[in-house]
DNA sequence: CTCAGTCATTGACCTGTGTCAATATCGATG
DNA sequence: CATCGATATTGACACAGGTCAATGACTGAG
């Protein structure tokens, strides 16, 4: 059964809860692993409080100074990843922050309050 | 100024609200780093619903097929990080997840309701 | 003191990844 | 069609990081 980057993060229980499956956590590191990145921490976070809640690769690469290819690749591994959704109008790509990921991400590392399982692994 | 781990994440703006300064992404990205290997996600998640909310070495080693020495590295790895805790007590060395770490950082990537700013970096 | 058990450190290897220069693609415009 | 501007892809390089074997440090038991 395959899932979607996001449908490998909702509707489970938090980290807290009960021990993680070794393939439950291969599917949710790689999410993890895209924001782990200063560089796609402030892409996703300057996208997000754009105007609209979108920006074009244009108005990205002036905020680093970094080359537009890196910007690029970065902005791929959000889209990737799940995180960043892409829409091409005219000559500019438009990217928008996907909101469900993000919150499905924070409910995951959210502490629960107590633990149901008493299982070791 | 300084900042500890978890400082760094705490009291602040979510990442949706309005772009993030370059040395704070840089402050917030390690703590995700930690969190983005399939291997420490399973160990913070088998500390946290581990009876006591405490796990030692011993008890984590067997849930894995890898060396000894390469948990050690892991629990080192979330514990710099500032998402473990270490206590060590006669022999055996007790790993306890550090809640309000991981609750700022859910705060941190949950999306905000409206952006405040309009700035564009 | 010696030994055994628990955990950490070191050094080495190999893979993964962030970056750039160069180039390709694709759409708009003249 | 020819050109230009916006974005993506490729290839190369250096560095970071996950893993293990070997070893070290510390503690309790005999």
């Amino acid at each position: 059964m395959l899932l979607s980057p996001d449908e490998a993060v909702a509707c489970c229980a938090p980290l807290s809860r009960e021990p993680l499956s070794q393939s439950r956590a291969e599917q949710i590191a790689p999410l993890l692993k895209a924001l782990a990145d200063p560089v796609r921490l402030r892409l996703l976070s300057i996208v997000a409080s754009h105007e609209g809640g979108e920006a074009c690769v244009c108005d990205l690469t002036d905020c680093f100074d970094l080359s537009q290819p890196t910007i690029s690749h970065h902005l791929k591994v959000l889209h990737d990843a799940g995180l960043l959704d892409r829409e091409k109008r005219a000559t500019w790509v438009y990217y928008r922050v996907r909101s469900a990921a993000l919150t499905d991400l924070a409910a995951l590392i959210t502490p629960a309050g107590e633990p149901t399982s008493s299982r070791n692994c």
